[in-house]
DNA sequence: CATTGTTTTGAACGAATGTTCAGTTAATTA
DNA sequence: TAATTAACTGAACATTCGTTCAAAACAATG
């Protein structure tokens, strides 16, 4: 036996990268092997060769779509003020992520896995989603409007909480997706605020 | 040949552990062959498990005794007001992870390649450090001095912040880490002030 | 229906994996 | 010094790994 019916290109492509992307997140990048995700699309190891060089280009693959959708996706609303925008950022990061948990985790997990050169596309892209916040923070400071000693380490700080969400928020838990929002909102907010002078 | 000379357990074992932890952390548990450890140690892949059953106990072992020497380390101060418990905790957590870079990387990346009952053991491990960061939460908002919507958030806003720093911080860098510490705690602080009543 | 081009199979490659163990050597004890 | 114990070697085990490729089977075209 060999080719199958109703194998067409256009279909086993996507699928592969839709199977090496929810096998990759459970096991890892390299407890994962090629003929896994090819016995999930339900085709022989082969196969998989017609659609990428090979498996480090697949994770590359992976992180860069998923990375460069976000980036994307991600368009300030710059007519607001900074208050609006920070939070305006709140909400789309943790909508955008939640709604990826796998890309996301893959993104912030496999980086140690990806080639030389591969890491440093993605890190820069990375660092390309980071300046949107930081251009935020830093309007914010230059109007007065907010109060950090550090901007850098503000944006890092607001990233890493966002993102720690994922660690740890599933459906149809205690609270609902738009509570937590709200709650992110007023605490990234609250990052910003001077403290009361006496 | 066989027994080398100068060849004691009291050295092979930890240097066996310091070795796994090591390319661990830099590779990843999956990545990393016990003939690497080997080498790295001196040694052949034999000798490893005169020391260890199999390579799964090698990574919870680095797990257990890294989260086991956290939660020792980590007695908060109760005469402390909650304000000060809270800064305290923060540069308490900073400098302690800080000292270990390897092990916090693997306590965070490798949770995915326990088996389940080693999953939950370091899970419940890990849950015991955040009820000691919640605990001073709650007593916050109970004396009035903190405002927060909801306690169990905060907590895992404030650990994804801290824990953030290790994904960035190197030394010798623009900063130091009494810069960072002293930041952190402004930050942290400020997520539990009240918002302004106008 | 015959031909062409695309997609997949199935088998094979050498290398690497975790783990076991009989045998060998160094250190310790008597 | 001789006997015993502890530590390690070196080779082997059966699997599995990523990758390659000729051959086979299908779809599309004329």
């Amino acid at each position: 036996m060999a080719r199958t019916t109703g194998s067409h290109a256009e279909q086993t492509g996507p699928r592969i990268r839709a199977a090496a992307l929810t096998l990759f997140a459970r096991h890892g990048f390299a407890a994962v092997s090629m003929r896994q995700i090819a016995a999930e699309v339900g085709v022989q190891v082969g196969a998989l060769y017609n659609y990428t060089p090979d498996k480090q280009s697949l994770l590359f693959e992976l992180m860069r779509s998923h990375l460069e959708g976000l980036l994307e996706a991600c368009v300030v609303p710059t007519n607001l003020a900074p208050q609006d925008q920070l939070a305006w950022f709140t909400r789309f990061h943790i909508r955008y992520h939640h709604a990826r948990p796998e890309e996301v985790f893959i993104a912030y997990m496999e980086l140690r896995n990806l080639a030389p050169d591969n890491f440093a596309r993605i890190e820069a892209l990375r660092g390309c989603y980071e300046k949107k916040l930081e251009d935020i923070i830093v309007s914010g400071c230059s109007t007065g409007a907010f109060n950090t000693r550090d901007t850098k380490i503000a944006t890092l700080a607001v990233i890493a909480m966002l993102t720690g969400i994922t660690t740890w928020f599933r459906p149809g838990g205690r609270l609902s997706l738009e509570d937590i929002q709200s709650q992110y909102v007023q605490m990234v907010q609250r990052l910003f605020v001077p403290d009361p002078r006496p």
